[in-house]
RNA sequence: GCCGCCAUAGCUCAGUUGGUUAGAGCACCAGAUUGUGGAUCUGGGGGUCCCCCGUUCGAGCCGGGGUGGCGGUACCA
């Protein structure tokens, strides 16, 4: 017991959340899964720690302006600058430059694990949630693009969304960069804008397409009265981006906007394009539909550090909250090309490209729509021996130990409490069975075992506590000696 | 960061124009039942009414400031 005025409130960080057993078994399933198909595609396990140096993660120090923007930072004692990770490319990057030499090109690797954000938490959004990262470094091709979009659909499959229900999206930095440029927005001192216009275009989804041309113009002001600057644009520029990114890239199978046109052949923009449409050609010989894949110019993508295509998976389902406003899931998983990220750390630079799955968010988003994979129904406690004569522990932990040695989880039960509280007790540990050895059953050389489920069945037809007591359902009598043999087969019969 | 809404028991909430000792349902614990999880009945524990300051004879309620939560928006390398 503690003073009422020191007391220390019991709470954890927000945006951080505790899991419990049936939650660590649902996300056990879930990365299982993952992996699975990872190693089908030969890809290799890799681990790195949460800490990395600041720098090796691309991020500027903390300063006194903005302290920890973003990243969870810290000096080490030599005064050095330590973040936890945000992501598992950056360091994938520093781990493969340095050992460059040591590893076989293209280096195939996976890596899952908890990564960190100091952002504003929200619904799907925490500042601690776990990444499943695949990577390819070393290959230049579409090749190796096309391979983890057929990879991540593969994996959103696996995990039990349907088809239909989720879909890959595909867009190119080098296509935005060309469209940008075609509206005279290149060069050094255009890249604030082009920042704004990225923005601006990846809020589509949320904000419409006149949400967006605003924001492309002279600002947005929102509900709330707050208002956002905008790009500034010419309204023919706006025309422009707007047509490319929500007029989507097909019409009648044949490509609905004119980019080559609009950006000239030679152009960075016109050899993105180029690309994207390699991987659809490859996607598309291997059967993957425009349902599993498909080029969406609506994609951006907030991290600066993509090159070439980028990815995005998305759930298309919709699901209503408990007050029946829709609810919006977003992105359960991005990646993209890299072509400069591990040439950070080198002379030279090194393409690559990967994906990573949003693990936390994507288990929220299927635990809401019930899906199997998460459902932990089924979970099953041990079986609880009651403590019954206080003088004889041993005997009891005798029978424990025999059902342990016999593969059966079992406990003794270990508190303070009656009769009645300890059944309650493996009522709620969700046991499947109890035994019970009084000083009668002991005397005769006995041992009940209660089938916990069965008499919560059989509870329920019974209205009366003389005739529940009465008659103990579910409740058999077995010569002590063949305690382990009979629970096992009592166990066995329940599956 | 900016804007709005909210804060009473573990949870969901009620609480009169400012007036005794702040309530309900659920949950929890115990008894009815020497030794049986459900149901029923009875009883019990649990509250700095978010915090501080002010107004008042008197504040859960009114005023000011703060903190926290939720939503929108911005940011998200």
């Amino acid at each position: 017991m503690s003073d009422a005025k020191q007391r220390v409130e019991a709470r954890g960080p927000r945006g951080l959340a505790d899991r419990d057993a049936s939650e660590l078994a649902a996300t056990g399933k879930m990365l299982e899964t993952i992996r699975s198909v990872y190693e089908l595609y030969g890809f290799e396990a890799l681990e790195t720690p949460a800490i990395e140096y600041t720098d090796a993660l691309g991020k500027f120090l903390p300063d006194q302006d903005r302290p920890n923007e973003g990243v969870f930072s810290f000096q080490d004692d030599d005064d050095q600058w330590l973040s936890l990770r945000y992501d598992l490319t950056a360091p994938l990057a520093r781990y493969v430059a340095q050992n460059f030499d040591a590893l076989s090109k293209p280096y195939r690797s996976y890596r899952v694990g908890a990564v960190y954000r100091n952002e504003k938490p929200g619904p799907g959004r925490f500042r601690q949630f776990m990444q499943f990262d695949a990577d390819t470094v070393g290959a230049a091709s579409s090749a190796a693009d096309a391979e983890i979009c057929m990879m991540a659909a593969d994996t959103m499959e696996r995990l039990g969304v349907k088809r239909g229900d989720y879909v890959i999206k595909i867009n190119s930095r080098k296509v935005l960069d060309g469209v940008m440029k075609a509206v005279g927005l290149d060069g050094e001192e255009n890249a604030g804008r082009r920042l704004i216009v990225l923005r601006a275009v990846d809020k589509l989804d949320r904000l419409g397409s006149e949400g967006v041309k605003l924001l492309l113009g002279p600002g947005r002001k929102d509900e709330s009265g707050d208002f956002t600057k905008g790009a500034g644009l010419d309204p023919a520029a706006i025309d422009t981006i707007l047509s490319f990114s929500v007029g989507g890239p097909y019409k009648d199978g044949k490509p609905a906007f004119d980019l080559f046109g609009l950006l000239g052949k030679s152009d960075i923009g016109a050899q993105g394009a180029e690309e994207l449409m390699e991987i659809e050609d490859l996607v598309r010989d291997a059967g993957y539909g425009f349902d599993r894949i498909r080029i969406d110019p609506s994609v951006v993508r907030g991290l600066e550090y993509y090159t070439g295509p980028v990815f995005e998976a998305e759930l298309t389902f919709e699901t209503r909250d408990e007050k029946g406003h829709p609810i919006r899931f977003g992105s359960v998983g991005g990646g993209g090309r890299y072509d400069g990220l591990v040439g950070r750390f080198r002379a030279e630079n090194t393409p690559a490209t990967g994906f990573s799955i949003g693990v936390s968010r994507l288990y929220a988003a299927l635990k809401l729509v019930g899906s199997p994979i998460v459902s932990t129904s089924e979970r099953v406690g041990p079986v609880v021996v009651l403590l019954l004569d206080r003088d004889r522990v041993a005997d009891y932990q005798r029978m424990v130990s025999q059902l342990r040695a016999a593969g059966v989880p079992s406990e003794l039960y270990l508190g303070g409490s009656g009769m009645k509280a300890q059944m309650k007790y493996a009522d709620k540990r969700n046991s499947p069975l109890v035994v019970i050895q009084g000083s009668d059953e002991k005397a005769k050389g006995e041992v009940q075992v209660k089938d916990l489920v069965a008499g919560a069945r059989a509870a329920a037809s019974i209205a009366t506590n003389q005739e529940w007591k009465a008659q103990r359902p579910a409740q058999i009598s077995i010569p002590e000696t063949e305690l382990v043999e009979r629970v096992r087969e009592m166990l066995a019969r329940r599956d």
